[in-house]
RNA sequence: GACUCGCUAGCUCAGCAGGUAGAGCACCUGACUUUUAAUCAGGGGGUCGCGGGUUCGAAUCCCGCGCGAGUCACCA
């Protein structure tokens, strides 16, 4: 890495110290934002200035368009970005000359002023002092075409969004849409707890987990798949509208919808059943989509998603007979593979759970618009309800929106005996190769005995929802710091070392 | 994991009948007190992803490796 503007900004910060201007200096008073200043003095007319009002604003160099005895200069900050106005006869000869030779493209700088409007209508700030806040030795992206390189967009996450004011809002929307769904669940008095990731067995879903080990007590332990378990242990307590945000962890692929930490909602809803979850999960993200998109139907990836409500509904198994011929209730596993087979996908165990989770991936891609599949096979749902009136099914949705899983729910499975019994064909599975089956959980199995109100449970994996409104085609996009291979800067950050050492 | 494509200055890219590397932005110097991809003049900056091979000579051709992207297969 050969950077020559990095040794002159470093002689540069020497030289300014030297000077008795301070390149990292501690606080800025700020007063206003740069989306908050040009809202508030859009209607000034062209050239109109407002010298009684004062400015305090900061933000990073952004651009800089120098005119020897008065410069133009754009602000960014994380409501967007605001031109400034400095000239020497306003600020002083000394003052002029540290701007002129110390604030580059990049810096974050303090400005003190008052608003205006320029000859061509831009609100501007017109500077009567500046401070330089904060030296940047890295020279900034190109400013025109930003950052295209995805492997420094994913390793330096930090380059794309202080470069790309889209980056920076689609972040913000994130966050937005985390605080939507807080709000939106208070209202419903849902009250929001936590429940532990570092576990001694996993449950509560079908995947493998991440392993690690704990000191003090020379055990293994495990990354959580899933929240359910613990969730539901607080139901055994006492709680009856709860909901749990936070990371889950799966060893598994990585892909355009997958990632191996990822944000995972659940909620549970006690004396509810499945179909109150369907209808408060319809309401949920209809009001994210409509806030954070703008509508109810919106763009993704070229194709148009309807968010209208209600949603389709169909049954796994009807679905399933109608695309494929295959009644994954009635058939035997020999017909299943060889439908299967027919459809070029090879089934890596014949167990049948397995078989009817392939035959559900064949026909997934189909669903575009949110469609609730209800009614899964008792095998594949070994944590919910029977249903109340077919005993070959459960009382359970997936919500699929763009061929993605976004949802999964039930009525809970609140009979200790029943649940028992379905833990242990899980152990059988476990048992006979199935990393991802479930294992045995007797301290959940002790709390079910002590009784579980009826409970609706829902869980919502938040990061597809966003892709959809973010319309980001994988999921690395809406992922602030996504998991990338370590290696490769090794050379780079050595170099850099050796010089600052010099 | 398989296949396809990519990796050249800090960033975005050109250069590939094999002849020793270029542009724009950014940076430095100078001019310029309402510009907005400011403008004008001049300048510095590269182990062409890494390693090996072919060749008098490789950014360019061949092989291996690394990292990334896309498609497919699998788990939310």
């Amino acid at each position: 890495m050969s950077e020559e503007t990095r040794r002159q900004r470093l002689r540069e910060i020497d030289q300014m110290r030297e000077e008795g201007v301070e390149p990292y200096p501690y606080r800025f008073e700020k007063t206003h934002w740069a989306g908050d200043i040009k809202n508030e003095f859009s209607t000034l007319e062209n050239s109109q200035t407002k010298e009684d009002v004062e400015i305090r604003t900061a933000g990073r160099v952004m651009a800089l368009r120098s005119h020897g005895k008065s410069s133009f200069f754009v602000l960014r900050d994380d409501t967007g970005r605001i031109q400034a106005y400095i000239r020497l006869d306003s600020v002083g000869k000394d003052s002029f000359e540290i701007f002129k030779k110390y604030v580059n493209i990049g810096d974050f700088v303090g400005v003190t002023g008052f608003p205006f409007k320029t000859h061509t209508g831009e609100v501007s700030v017109f500077a009567k002092s500046f401070e330089i806040l904060s030296k940047s030795i890295r020279t900034m992206p190109e400013k025109w075409h930003g950052l295209k390189d995805k492997e420094i967009i994913y390793r330096q996450r930090y380059a794309e969004m202080l470069s790309s004011d889209e980056a920076l809002n689609r972040f913000k929307i994130r966050s937005e849409l985390f605080r939507l769904i807080r709000e939106f669940l208070a209202q419903r008095r849902f009250i929001e707890v936590d429940t532990p990731m570092l576990l001694h067995l996993t449950g509560g879903a079908s995947a493998r987990p991440f392993e690690t080990r704990i000191n003090v007590f020379e055990s293994q332990m495990f990354l959580r798949i899933a929240e359910e378990l613990f969730l539901k242990r607080y139901l055994v307590g006492g709680f009856e509208r709860i909901f749990e945000i936070g990371k889950n962890f799966r060893n598994e692929g990585i892909s355009y919808k997958h990632h191996p930490e990822f944000t995972m909602m659940e909620l549970y809803w006690a004396y509810a059943d499945y179909n109150d979850i369907m209808d408060i999960t319809e309401a949920m993200i209809n009001h994210i989509v409509e806030n954070l998109a703008g509508s109810t139907r919106i763009s993704y990836q070229g194709r148009e998603i309807d968010f209208s409500r209600p949603w389709r509904r169909v049954k796994m198994a009807d679905f399933i007979q109608d695309n494929l011929g295959a009644n994954i209730l009635e058939d035997s596993d020999e017909r299943l593979i060889e439908v299967l087979k027919k459809h070029n996908s090879e089934p890596d165990m014949k167990e049948r759970g397995h078989l009817i989770e392939k035959l559900w991936d064949l026909v997934e891609d189909k669903l575009v618009n949110p469609t609730f599949v209800t009614e899964h096979p008792v095998i594949i749902s070994p944590l919910s309800k029977v249903h109340r009136s077919d005993p070959r099914v459960t009382e359970r949705f997936e919500l699929i929106i763009s061929s993605m899983e976004m949802a999964n729910a039930f009525s809970e499975l609140n009979d200790p005996i029943e649940q028992h019994r379905r833990f242990l064909h899980q152990a059988g599975l476990r048992e006979a190769g199935d990393e991802e089956a479930q294992m045995m959980d007797d301290d959940f199995l002790r709390a079910l005995e002590y009784g579980m109100p009826p409970t609706g449970g829902l869980g919502i994996g938040w990061d597809r929802i966003l892709m959809l409104v973010t319309d980001s085609p994988t999921i690395r996009d809406i992922i602030p710091f996504p998991l990338v291979r370590p290696i490769s800067f090794e050379e780079e950050e050595l170099q850099s070392e050796e010089e600052l050492q010099e």
